[in-house]
DNA sequence: GTCTATATCTCGATAGAC
DNA sequence: GTCTATCGAGATATAGAC
């Protein structure tokens, strides 16, 4: 693997390990096994690295979003994508980047954070309209909110998880995601 | 004001703007407007002035928690407290903390953010309780998941602000949480 | 392309004068 | 109690050999 790989590599991981404003340089190349020199070649410096290595793994969160789209009707895709495996204590890789000073207050950074975001908000939105048209949601149910609503669970639920230094707080609110969505459904059956 | 009392001050503001590990005891002494003798004077250092400003702050963030507990039903009381206006794009005073390495790691630190959310869920958790045993929503709900959920909620709905940069998230994201509820209180109604 | 050596700054804390 | 001076370490980057 070349240096560059390996940089991006440990950048990657470290800033979902400490953040961006906790890992320095020297952090990198140690976790990269490559001296000074290589680094400053290869990047113009921290931000550049992280920029680098922030792409690479929004781009493979943005993948997972496809779980949205998959088989199933739309409130089912909507409960398979809420359950998935997450680990609480560790954080999301993307929306820690959100607490970090020094990201918030970089232009390229929280950019490349904010369209991730929209991207997976996008996904959400489109499948609970599908859940509602489809008859599963009560019409009362707005997509936009509910999708911020949701992705909340998620991001809020990792904030309680590292709280504690536990994962059950993330697992519990998930699954009062799960049942509201549940009583909800029941509600549209009510009325017809 | 004692020079202690604008430590601590400024201590709890820039943990507020900045966290934890990004905030300097020479910012700290900047803002409160006091020399390098006075702080390490009243104060071992940082960790134990972050410690009392920090206290001081979940001490004001539960006291407003005791809104789950004035007049109205349960449900009444669950929305009131969720519709409190809530700076966004600020991030929470307390969950913010979650995400700062150094805080993580430091055990007297996260101890005193755990049992500020400790306090809070189980106030959640009696008032969905109440609301459950009222009629108000299903016996389906677990009171112990949807305090986890709510409170997320609120934790998610600050991360999807500072993401963006704008209020707008944060409200949706409680909009959403408050429809799901009304249809969940549908749903135990039509089961009557 | 990769390395080591070095420069400059800030961090968090200590020493000691007043 | 409050101040200034200073320390040792680490952060971020540059210089220049190989």
């Amino acid at each position: 693997m070349s240096a560059r790989e390996q940089l991006t590599g440990a950048m990657a991981e470290l800033l979902w390990e400490r953040g961006y404003a906790a890992t320095s340089p020297r952090d990198v190349m140690a976790r990269a096994g490559v001296g000074q020199g290589s680094m400053y070649h290869h990047f113009s410096g921290k931000h550049e690295l992280a920029v680098e290595a922030l792409s690479a793994v929004i781009g493979d969160a943005t993948g997972e979003v496809s779980l949205l789209e998959g088989e199933g009707s739309p409130l089912e895709r909507m409960k398979r994508y809420l359950s998935l495996p997450r680990p609480g204590t560790q954080g999301c890789r993307v929306g820690r980047m959100t607490q970090d000073p020094q990201v918030v207050t970089d232009a390229e950074l929280i950019t490349i954070v904010a369209s991730a975001f929209d991207t997976m908000l996008g996904r959400w939105e489109q499948t609970i309209a599908e859940a509602v048209e489809a008859g599963e949601l009560p019409a009362s149910i707005r997509p936009a909110d509910l999708a911020r609503t949701l992705a909340a669970v998620i991001q809020g639920g990792y904030v309680l998880a590292r709280a504690k230094g536990e994962q059950g707080p993330m697992d519990a609110a998930i699954r009062g995601a799960l049942s509201l969505l549940d009583a909800a459904h029941s509600a549209v059956d009510a009325d017809h």
